[in-house]
DNA sequence: ATATAAATTTAAACTAAATCTAAATTTAAA
DNA sequence: TTTAAATTTAGATTTAGTTTAAATTTATAT
């Protein structure tokens, strides 16, 4: 019966990734941390997002690319990501409960969570777009 | 202007993706160009499924786990990967347009794409649950 | 408090997926 | 036919993340 803690280390990963507000990577929070001058090893950085994601405390996105990005916001939702200039914004309005409902009966699955992910371009890009 | 050619190593993989019915990955392709005696470099590989997603053939999937899979089927659809055993089934039904015009307006993105996966558990998984 | 066990951190080696490089080859254009 | 552009290839390289095994910290039992 493996015991997990909320350590000291994971505690610091946890404030970082809280407080972004970026969607930060591991790549991203490794240097956030050093920049605070809080040694954590880069092993313990894996071992801490993957510890809280799994404790549901944060979220892990699968956006572009293969890095993982990490989301700290506690309130389901979906992301919209720039495709000129890789932003990624909150999609705060839920989709249909119908819908949800609708493709689990199609499915046959029993629904735990979903991942949506909206591409497009931001309305910065669009206006220096417009300029050319 | 670069020019860019549906060639015959690039056929070769474009045929074994359609044929696919179970969004293979990379290395299953290479695999299955290999079952077939079809020897088309690693790199090459790689090359023709940059080009097919980038020509619209076909469709790139990032689901659970680090490698890409890939999609021939032309209609858009979206993605429901069982959590317990790995299987990934089509979700045929399409979600609400309504839906998409009010994400469209509180972004103010201009919305190309989109990507939604599921997650859940399977019906066989569920039956050989209850068995337990 | 002390001893023991379990969990966690660490640095470094390793892995897997994908990209990059530069030379060789094929295809298209002039 | 000559030249230029595109593509393929094998192998090296990069990147993100995992694994390993030893050292350390934390929890539990006496
Ligand atoms: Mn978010
Ligand atoms: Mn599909
Ligand atoms: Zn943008
Ligand atoms: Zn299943």
């Amino acid at each position: 019966m493996t015991k997990r803690n909320l350590t000291a280390p994971r505690k610091l990963v946890y404030d970082i990734v809280l407080q972004a507000d970026d969607h930060p990577t591991a790549a991203d929070i490794i240097d956030r941390l050093k920049a605070r001058g809080q040694s954590v090893a880069y092993a313990t950085v894996y071992n801490s997002l993957r510890y809280l994601t799994e404790e549901g405390l944060i979220h892990e996105l699968k956006l572009e690319g293969k890095t993982s990005r990490y989301d700290g916001r506690g309130e389901d939702h979906a992301h919209i990501v720039c495709v000129s200039c890789g932003k990624v914004d909150e999609v705060m309005t839920p989709p249909p409960a119908e819908w949800l409902s609708k493709v689990a009966e199609e499915s046959g699955y029993l629904l735990t969570e979903e991942q949506f992910i909206f591409k497009g371009e931001c309305p910065a890009c669009r206006i220096s777009k417009q300029k050319n």
